[in-house]
RNA sequence: GGAGAGAUGGCCGAGUGGUCGAAGGCGCACGCCUGCUAAGCGUGUAUACGGGUAACACCGUAUCGAGGGUUCGAAUCCCUCUCUCUCCGCCA
């Protein structure tokens, strides 16, 4: 039998229609997803109805030839032939209609919190708070693109030469920064913040891709395997959210706090001819990611300490930045509520996002089913997953080269980084 | 990559065409007994979907790695695939 797969509750689109068309109003989605989802689910019942009709009515009647003696049971089953036919019959047309169904489910997006201001689209987002000071300089203060080659740190053109636009090779100095800061982000959530650390596969197939709802909208976000049914992961979300798919987690086993490094890689086909330059938006780049799995009752206090996880890399490494919740419009597919953070690059004067924070509810636990059992011999319920990144790579490099940058062309690394680092934590030309 | 073996419920493990959702054991839950740190006895112990209920109860269907086939009927027969284990080869 196929398991349905569904973001929402079936019941809840079944029951509340209206309800969820003016909730996926405020995310900006149609009202005729409900209704895609409303036609096919009935199409599927009336004929998984029957459909069970049909088989109890054959279980019944095989059963009596069994009880036959064996010398009439032929007979008697000939008279069964036609009801066999139909039933395979029903089973083809029950299948087409349960996968249609599934279809119009896969494509209706999360629902917002209720704490989650409404707005139409990005200019409507709300700065929470902007932490740190930006810092000034008594020179002008250079991009990064032009800080990362001057170091011999960056190298653009060999990126250029081996692999195609929106590549570019980290070399020495640069090389170990980006370690150095893998290094001591990863520590820094397994030893302060609780985290178990991960180190996934960064390749996965087709269907963790559909738990965690990049699949089957953004399929051409993703990069794959042109033989097999192999795909690249866009972040370490993926393989993380899908290590308890499928899974029943036993009381006691929540909440779980998983942190992964894993390289990312998106075609970001959106985004074409958009932050060419630098090393802001690559095909490839390094990221820690936070995942966890908790009760539903606890996900909006995890969510608020996820944040404050990802804030805290910030602070260490004396970054400026900022925090913008997302109004409805924003949202993405899956969240139903989200915070960026963003750090302050100075050099090319921007803010930089390096972690989306978000609770999505029990969505991708549905889509995954990934359930819990609130106690010994209680029913299995959805678990609520949260995710952020605690931070993405290149942008943390970059407020790094930017915001320590030195008149002489050098960059003194913050305190925080000079153990990983090593040495004096001084980046120079050689 | 080559050869062989295997995949059954939380775990172990029976079951080769009919009354098997599946014996038995373990584990677990509840109860009883006993009374001393353990044992005995009894009962129960999957998930999903659909129907049903105020909610339970209850009814139907599906699930014995996955998909397909044969049959009135498949855990059981046939085909394909996946995964695991052992040996050989190769290799970071």
């Amino acid at each position: 039998m196929v398991e349905p797969r569904a973001m929402l509750d079936v019941k809840l689109i079944r029951e509340r229609p209206d309800f969820v068309k003016a909730e996926l109003a405020k995310v900006q989605a149609p009202a005729s997803l409900v209704d895609d989802v409303l036609d096919a689910d009935r199409a599927r019942r009336e004929a998984l109805r029957s459909l069970e009709d049909k088989r109890a009515e054959r279980t019944r009647r095989s059963k009596e030839i069994g009880a036959l003696p064996p010398g009439e049971r032929k007979s008697a089953g000939a008279s069964l032939k036609s009801l066999a036919e139909a039933i395979e019959a029903g089973e083809a047309e029950a299948a087409v209609a349960e996968s249609r169904f599934e279809e119009a489910m896969l494509l209706v997006p999360n629902l917002p919190h209720e704490g989650v201001p409404v707005g139409s689209d990005d200019s409507e987002n709300r700065v929470v708070r902007v932490v740190g000071e930006q810092k000034s300089f008594d020179f002008e203060p250079k991009p990064h693109w032009e800080i990362g080659p001057a170091l011999g740190a960056i190298d653009f053109e060999r990126g250029v030469k081996i692999s195609g636009s929106r590549f570019y090779v980290l070399m020495g100095e640069g090389a170990r920064l980006q370690r150095a800061v893998i290094s001591f982000m990863l520590d820094l959530h397994v030893r302060e913040h609780g985290y178990v650390e991960v180190y996934p596969p960064a390749m996965v197939k087709r269907e963790c891709l559909v738990g965690t709802g990049n699949l089957p909208k953004f399929g051409d976000a993703l990069y794959r395997d042109a033989e097999e049914d192999f795909w690249w992961v866009p972040t370490a979300e993926v393989p993380v959210t899908n290590l308890y798919r499928d899974e029943i987690l036993e009381p006691g086993r929540l909440p779980i706090r998983h942190v992964a490094y894993s390289p990312c890689f998106r075609r970001e086909k959106m985004s074409a001819g958009r932050d060419v330059r630098g090393i802001k938006r690559g095909h490839q780049f390094d990221k820690v990611e936070l995942v966890k799995f908790v009760e539903p009752s606890q996900s909006d206090a995890e969510l608020d300490s996820l944040l404050a996880a990802a804030e805290k890399v910030c602070e260490r490494l004396g970054l400026a930045w900022r925090v913008v919740q997302m109004c409805t419009g924003d949202l993405s597919f899956t969240a139903a509520i989200k915070y960026d953070v963003e750090v302050w690059a100075p050099g090319c004067k921007e803010w930089l996002e390096v972690s989306s924070c978000s609770n999505f509810r029990d969505f991708q636990a549905r889509r995954a089913n990934i359930r819990y059992r609130p106690a010994a011999g209680a029913k299995p319920e959805l678990v609520h997953t949260l995710n952020g990144s605690g931070l993405a790579l290149p942008r943390v490099v970059i407020a790094l080269l930017e915001t320590y940058q030195q008149a002489d062309g050098s960059v003194q690394l913050p305190p925080a980084l000079v153990p990983f680092f090593g040495g004096d934590g001084r980046l120079s030309a050689a």
